[in-house]
DNA sequence: TATATTTTGTAATGATCAGTACAAAAAAGG
DNA sequence: CCTTTTTTGTACTGATCATTACAAAATATA
């Protein structure tokens, strides 16, 4: 009592799918477009994840872990503290000024194409910013209690500030075509703490 | 030789277009929609306007004209200028914590949504951007000949910097549940300064 | 009032949308 | 090799997409 297997990995298929939806948005994604760059046909696609609404929170979750290890990577760099949040910020802008197509970060993209009316995707994204945020509070609290960083304020009020920092620095990056404007946001923002 | 008049103003309609993009974005605003909202029939839509894209970008420009209208009406008010920051900012998480639907800020959901692919929409966004560093710029600069903020740093990096969490603190708006969150925001941004 | 010109509403265009129906194909167990 | 079970590809669904075609309506001038 046994059936046919599947000729796929699940875990290749959300890897495709991710680019995808990080490229196009949601809307802008067709089952059609996620079958032709995933491989499957529209019976496997919709067999094997139900929706396309269920494939991107797939999607948006597997961002989340590849997304954070990267970051975290960045930020556990041996080194002064604010050496490793520059080369986060700086992480940043390489990717919107290396490469065509400014693909931005998934999350807010995600955030701000659905976050305001998809609740799924808001505590999905909402989520990940946290994860975010205590990488950021953990990072900074060792930098106050190693001198480098200044406790006048709380760990994680620094953190909350640098972050929003950090995401409106992805935001300009869609947009913005002087990477002096960037880099003064980056040196402005590092020196704030 | 003269013809029928219109029976609509164009403001009105642009407008109306604008609430409709706001809340659905572009690609989510079909012209149904556009034409219910406005009140005008496809005809007339495509006759005064053209196209989708050209009404959005006459959308774009018109939340350009209200919007820094208004963010610099509260940068301009009378009292100190880290006050005035701090109104900006609570001003925006206001937008987003009363009312049901988040639309956040219609120039970052455009940059989000189309920045990376379309440079019309990048162009117009990132003039939108510049207005409002300039506004930033010049009243920080204003604070530093008063004595209220450090000239440590150019204005024009402060500026920057406050820029980019003010644009992080209205993507975070977008999914975050606690208002806690974006008040740390605040307080961190404004004691940077 | 007749003519020229434009706007307006409606009905259509073909394309694409997300999702489904279904039969053929593939494997495992008996 | 036959049955059972699932996957796969294809063809299709009705809905919606942006845009256009076009005739009726409305106005200004002659």
């Amino acid at each position: 009592m046994s059936a046919r297997p599947r000729e796929f990995k699940d875990t290749t298929v959300i890897d495709a799918a991710m680019e995808v939806f990080w490229e196009h948005g949601y809307e802008g994604s067709s089952a059609e477009k996620l079958c032709e760059h995933t491989g499957l046909g529209k019976g496997s696609l919709y067999n094997a994840f139900g929706s396309k609404h269920a494939l991107y929170e797939k999607a948006l979750k597997r961002y989340q872990e590849l997304g954070i290890e990267g970051q975290v990577d960045i930020l556990e760099q041996p080194g002064p503290v604010k050496d490793r949040l520059r080369s986060l910020m700086e992480w940043a802008i390489d990717q919107d000024f290396n490469g065509e197509e400014r693909r931005g970060c998934l999350a807010i993209n995600a955030a701000i194409e659905r976050g305001g009316k998809d609740p799924v995707v808001a505590s999905l994204v909402s989520g990940h910013i946290g994860r975010l945020e205590k990488a950021l509070s953990q990072l900074i609290a060792s930098g106050q209690r190693s001198g480098e960083i200044s406790s006048k304020r709380p760990a994680i009020v620094l953190a909350r500030s640098f972050l929003s920092s950090y995401y409106g620095l992805r935001v300009l990056g869609k947009v913005v075509e002087d990477r002096k404007v960037l880099e003064d946001v980056v040196e402005g923002t590092l020196a704030a703490l």
